[in-house]
DNA sequence: TCATTATATGAACACTTGTGCATATAATCA
DNA sequence: TGATTATATGCACAAGTGTTCATATAATGA
């Protein structure tokens, strides 16, 4: 039995930090909450259904129906996730008679599935 | 008893397409492979700790216990959540010793939360 | 008015994911 | 060699998320 001491780790007592620089660090960090909007954010473009209709509307407006057609997938399914993309203004949408026209919100949008794709890229060499 | 007759709506026979949009875009469209990527490239960025870690890293290189510091969480979640970050080629290390420094990759990154960090202080106003 | 059509949404369920615990690994030092 | 320390990782479980089904809403046309 090597009855090992059970050594009860005291959390708060690491040696090995740089505490200048975690101080920099922390100083700097901006709020949890822009940084909890920002994950929120990304977590919007983390799911293929999504970054799919994203890529769909990075060419041309198109309605519910077209989109339906070009993942497709189910009605519902679609319009759940237009509605987290409304939510977070990466989308913005207009109304012409039944139909519902969607189409990327800005150019910010853009700029990140370009990067994102790059960054894809390059790692695929 | 209205007896509604059931309409099984043919999954298929949707009306209100724009059949020439939907072949622009479906023939654009990346393969469902690099969407895939895509989409698993920003689900790194979609979570509040590893933005944090992110957000971290984006003012200097920091060793493990050093976020451990900045974050306030537990040395498992933090050594959890780089490993994401390292398989997504999202930061790189370089081992001193006993202890694993971090970094952001690349420039790429440092656009993307530049302008994700954008995107939602528009949003704010 | 009623039927039809395009889109939206609530509920339920399967599946995924982040965290903490315990422990493993690997480097340093005595 | 054994003890200590910094980091990594397997497992389990709670919490979150995407899809489907059923249905609601709203616009159009008969």
């Amino acid at each position: 039995m090597t009855e090992t001491k059970k050594i009860p780790r005291d959390i708060c007592q690491i040696q090995c930090v740089h505490p200048e620089a975690v101080d920099r660090v922390k100083d700097k960090m901006p709020s949890q909450d822009i940084l909890m909007n920002l994950a929120d954010f990304f977590k919007v473009f983390g799911d293929h259904t999504r970054i799919r209709i994203l890529t769909a509307l990075y060419r041309e407006e198109l309605c519910v129906c077209d989109l339906v057609e070009v993942l497709g997938m189910n009605q519902s399914a679609v319009s759940h996730q237009l509605r987290v993309l409304r939510g977070a203004k990466v989308v913005k949408f207009r109304k012409q008679g039944k139909m519902v026209y969607y189409s990327l919100d800005d150019d910010h949008v853009r700029e990140l599935l370009r990067d994102g794709m790059d960054h894809i890229q390059e790692e695929r060499g």
